[in-house]
RNA sequence: GCCCCCAUCGUCUAGGGGUUUAGGACAUCGCCCUUUCACGGCGGCGACAGGGGUUCAAAUCCCCUUGGGGGCACCA
């Protein structure tokens, strides 16, 4: 029964941040193992010695995490297929790589780069289509070996390929087929002893038990090397799925100069983890009906190998901000404050993310003011400033096209000394007064309107007036109002 | 260069021989709501890459071309 189960994995290398293809690939694998009520493994790659690092492990974890994607095992939780950190792993690669050195399925190779680039172009001037390693090593006799030893030269050990087709049969792309003679006697421990990807990735897989392969569609010519490996050592070869790969809105491969690449990026920018996992699931995959928003839960029920798509898909920035802005609409704003405050905290606009009772509340008003004109917490910071900060910012159009007008300067006074007396600072009271002046002085409403909203938030777009003055209150308004007319009569000094 | 994968609106996709004047979503445009912006409502624009077959019938099946992507390391 146990060992009927169905065991995927996602195995990153530590070299730089979790990418969102990255994620997409974890984002499948972990909802195919819960919609199979299957075992999601995470496993980290870390034999590149030289660009892995332990902040990178930790940013993976971390945006797993906060992905919501849990492991069954992984780092942090030990199971009985572990290490489950290849470095951690090396005695297990060295004893298959002798097995494979006695059964001469593969062999020592001693060339060094320069012989290596040598022998390519040399080939490249006869056969110039598929050059691959000449097989220089495949034969040494031992006192040759020892000559390459005593120069000092260390060894890598070579797989030895077969010349027969490879065939195997993909989930998501039926029979794929490769020729074997075009593969080249590939290097399968490194001269330092370090297994490479396409040799430890079939250790691991083999030995962790891993039934479904599912990765991007970048890996399809790896596979027959990785077959190729099983059937050497006597495994059984998992089944494959490649799914599409994720590019930029250029349609290049999706990477750093695409703007935000990593799913940390996007946590910073202030969008909520599940609208960014509705929307990369989306990305290679279609539930078949009109519906988009689902629950995760509702995900994995749906979740299926054949309704993901074949074809490479763009990211799309927009549309991930219409996803978090369902999101944001649908949660409750006690919840949707409770997670904007370390983002108001990051900007300053508050001093610790403890709040009052009572400044809790305000905030709270402030959101419901906001929702619906902010798609991720960023632009909330950018939008709402004015609550927050003393000294605001007119902005120089606003100021040219509203404030700096015929006639403003007299409106904006009179209201002015209707503000300061205005007894209950509450909406109606606020659309009265505004109203009143605007009747006493014979002018459309939208006439003070404009400028008002300028004044208090330097902004020419933003929440219903009367509602954001009572947030605000009354102190500010006059005091922003009495700002406003003197750079009014400013700018109208230095224009005379 | 060689090998492999892929191909429906600008983008994500539905559709898997007749139910299709090819459906939805994002974006975009227009109108309504409205003090502004957004939200919401209504509507518009917008695609089967091309060519051959197979078939009574093809976006759907086959082939070729073209286009896009990926891989050809002591990187993963």
């Amino acid at each position: 029964m146990e060992n009927n189960k169905i065991r995927l994995r996602f195995a990153p290398s530590p070299t730089g941040m979790l990418h969102i293809g990255g994620a997409r690939t974890a984002l499948f694998n972990w909802l195919y193992a819960r919609y199979s009520k299957g075992t999601f493994i995470l496993r980290i790659e870390d034999t590149d010695q030289v660009r892995s690092t332990e902040e990178a492990v930790n940013v993976i974890l971390e945006g797993m995490k906060w992905l919501g994607l849990d492991w069954d095992e992984g780092p942090g939780k030990e199971g009985k297929y572990g290490p489950y950190y290849q470095m951690q792993r090396l005695s297990l690669y060295k004893k298959y790589a002798q097995q494979l050195l006695k059964e001469k399925k593969a062999y020592y190779c001693y060339c060094t780069k320069e012989e290596l680039a040598e022998s390519r172009k040399r080939q490249l001037k006869v056969n110039k289509s598929h050059p691959k390693y000449d097989r220089h090593c495949l034969n040494l006799s031992d006192e040759e070996k020892r000559k390459y030893e005593k120069e000092g030269r260390k060894p890598v050990i070579r797989y030895k390929i077969p010349e027969k087709k490879i065939v195997f049969n993909d989930l998501l792309r039926g029979e794929v087929s490769f020729d074997g003679e075009l593969l080249s006697d590939f290097v399968i421990v490194k001269s330092d002893g370090i297994p490479t990807y396409n040799y430890a990735v079939v250790i691991d897989d083999a030995l962790m038990n891993i039934t479904h392969v599912m990765r991007g569609d970048d890996h399809i010519s790896n596979t027959p090397k990785q077959i190729l490996l099983y059937e050497a050592l006597g495994f059984d070869v998992p089944k494959f799925a490649h799914i599409p790969m994720i590019m930029g809105e250029d349609h290049a491969k999706l990477s750093k100069r695409h703007g935000a690449a990593s799913v940390m990026e996007y946590r910073k920018m202030g969008y909520m983890p599940e609208a960014l996992v509705n929307y990369i699931a989306h990305l290679g995959w279609s539930p078949g009906n009109d519906r988009e928003i689902f629950s995760i839960e509702e995900i994995i029920k749906q979740f299926s190998l054949k309704n993901i798509s074949k074809h490479a898909a763009v990211f799309s920035t927009d549309k991930l901000n219409w996803f978090n802005n369902e999101y944001l609409k649908k949660m409750p704003v006690d919840s949707l404050t409770k997670l904007l405050l370390p983002y108001l905290k990051e900007a300053d606009y508050i001093k610790d993310e403890k709040l009052s009772p009572e400044k809790f509340e305000w905030v709270k008003e402030i959101v419901k003011l906001m929702l619906g004109r902010f798609r991720n917490f960023s632009q909330f910071i950018d939008y709402a400033d004015y609550f927050f900060t003393d000294k605001i910012d007119i902005e120089s159009k606003a100021f040219r096209t509203v404030l700096n007008k015929d006639g403003v300067l007299d409106i904006l006074t009179t209201l002015k000394e209707k503000l300061s007396v205005v007894e209950n600072w509450d909406e109606e009271s606020l659309e009265d007064a505004v109203r009143g002046v605007a009747s006493s002085l014979k002018i459309k409403a939208g006439k003070i309107i404009h400028p008002t909203r300028v004044s208090l938030t330097g902004k020419k777009i933003g929440p219903g007036l009367f509602e954001l003055m009572v947030v605000l209150g009354q102190e500010k308004n006059v005091k922003r109002i009495e700002e406003a007319i003197e750079k009014i009569k400013e700018a109208k000094k230095n224009a005379n």
